[in-house]
DNA sequence: GGTCTGATCTTGGTCAGACCAGTAGGCTAA
DNA sequence: TTAGCCTACTGGTCTGACCAAGATCAGACC
């Protein structure tokens, strides 16, 4: 069995997922194949067909193939909802990497704008203008204003044209939403707040038009920083606000 | 059955994965924890065996449990690895992902090292010397040279003290130690990069340690500006470097 | 009484065979 | 030729079983 050769000190799972590994590293299994069935797999592996399952789990959780139902496995192209399912765990069971994804999240997005102010088209433009407006208008309601905000945040991503770093900034947006929404709530707190969000926002998306990266990052940069330091206050006014802060 | 109640619409492996993710997220199920055995999991949830221990390879793949021959299965926390094997899977399907791979690394890093201008300690300080200056010594070997490399600007995540930065950028630099290597392999083809290898890390260095924020992104985006420059040139003057980029 | 040893229970690891439900494609009948 | 049926094949799942080895506890020994 020379099939088996390059596994054979593996022994069930391993065996098939490093045989499988192997080819889609390889390439010889390429994104739309159809992979062998799940039978023929076990039997060319010598091992039973629950354990082929359970590497082909494994893969589809890794995006990287799709099982469909009475069709057959395909191999896909990498999906994004794996680093989505990583994080969401990573961070249930780490609230205090909450700060630290944020951090992450500046870190993509700057690098975003960067790009963004050297890729953006028109279709990006009239996006960023359409969410800017957005934030505009939903400025006193928290729940739409809080997603206009992330709506405009996602759209300089977009604009990057980075499929990585929309993936990133994808994967860490869910546990960032309510982020955005609890900074909403604050703007009855703070009168000002309206000028900052909207200001800063228009600021950023001037920076992006003029495509000025070194700006655009810095005004950024420093919306972020205004942000925490409405939090910063917000926590010290308010206690029951950090507990939404986890 | 009111314990199915949430899962009751997914059926088989989705039961089964749904109601641990339940518990996952909700945090009734914390790292260290023991899970009850596979086959009370798969008489609970009225489910086979073989379903339960894909939900189980599933999430192990996904680096939040571990599954222990003859012990049992237990909460981990979140492993770097499914990144990893993410990121491999997908350079090894989509070559032309590098680029992008290489965008959200400057990302990390560029953030990593402002972050690190605050927080760097006096064991990071020289740990970065240390690797500064191994730098200097392997300038003329090209894999000693590319690790040196790889080294740095891995301290200068570490300063950070930023966990989730420290792991999206250890789950690139495998992808990217090639880079490394390779660029060293200019060296010789460009006698002017010894120079600018040392002296750009010097003073990225300088940066760090004047815990200049600014300056510090400033010069780490120009080294790397002035890496690509490089590699640009490299790519007219010799071709058969490009074959080893995929 | 305390400790050591071994039988037993439990756990994961795996297999074999079976049934269901649709899908796809070949074959047949109109 | 074409419409429709029929079978082979696919994934989805279950059942029940066996193995090897860690965990546990009872009983024997010191």
């Amino acid at each position: 069995m020379e099939l088996k050769r390059a596994a054979e000190g593996e022994k069930g799972f391993e065996k098939v997922f490093a045989f499988l590994r192997e080819r889609l590293l390889a390439g010889s299994l390429k994104p739309g194949d159809r992979l062998i069935s799940e039978r023929e797999l076990a039997t060319l592996l010598g091992v039973s067909r629950p354990i082929v399952r359970e590497a082909l789990r494994a893969l589809t959780v890794l995006g990287i193939v799709e099982i469909r139902d009475r069709i057959g496995t395909v191999v896909t192209r990498p999906d994004v909802s794996v680093l989505n399912d990583f994080f969401t765990f990573a961070l249930a069971q780490q609230a205090d990497m909450l700060d630290d994804v944020m951090q992450a999240r500046v870190a993509i997005e700057c690098q975003a704008i960067r790009l963004a102010c050297e890729r953006a088209n028109i279709a990006d433009f009239e996006r960023l203008q359409r969410t800017l407006a957005k934030i505009g208008e939903t400025i006193d309601e928290a729940d739409a204003g809080g997603m206009a905000d992330f709506e405009f945040h996602r759209s300089i991503v977009t604009a990057s044209h980075s499929e990585t770093l929309t993936v990133l900034h994808g994967s860490m947006a869910g546990l960032l939403t309510h982020s955005h929404r609890s900074r909403r709530e604050l703007v009855q707190a703070f009168p000002s707040m309206k000028t900052y969000l909207i200001d800063d926002h228009r600021r950023i998306f001037d920076a992006i038009i003029a495509r000025d990266p070194e700006r655009a990052d810095a005004t950024l940069r420093k919306h972020f920083a205004i942000g925490d330091e409405y939090r910063r206050r917000a926590v010290v006014g308010d206690i029951d606000k950090t507990s939404a802060s986890g």
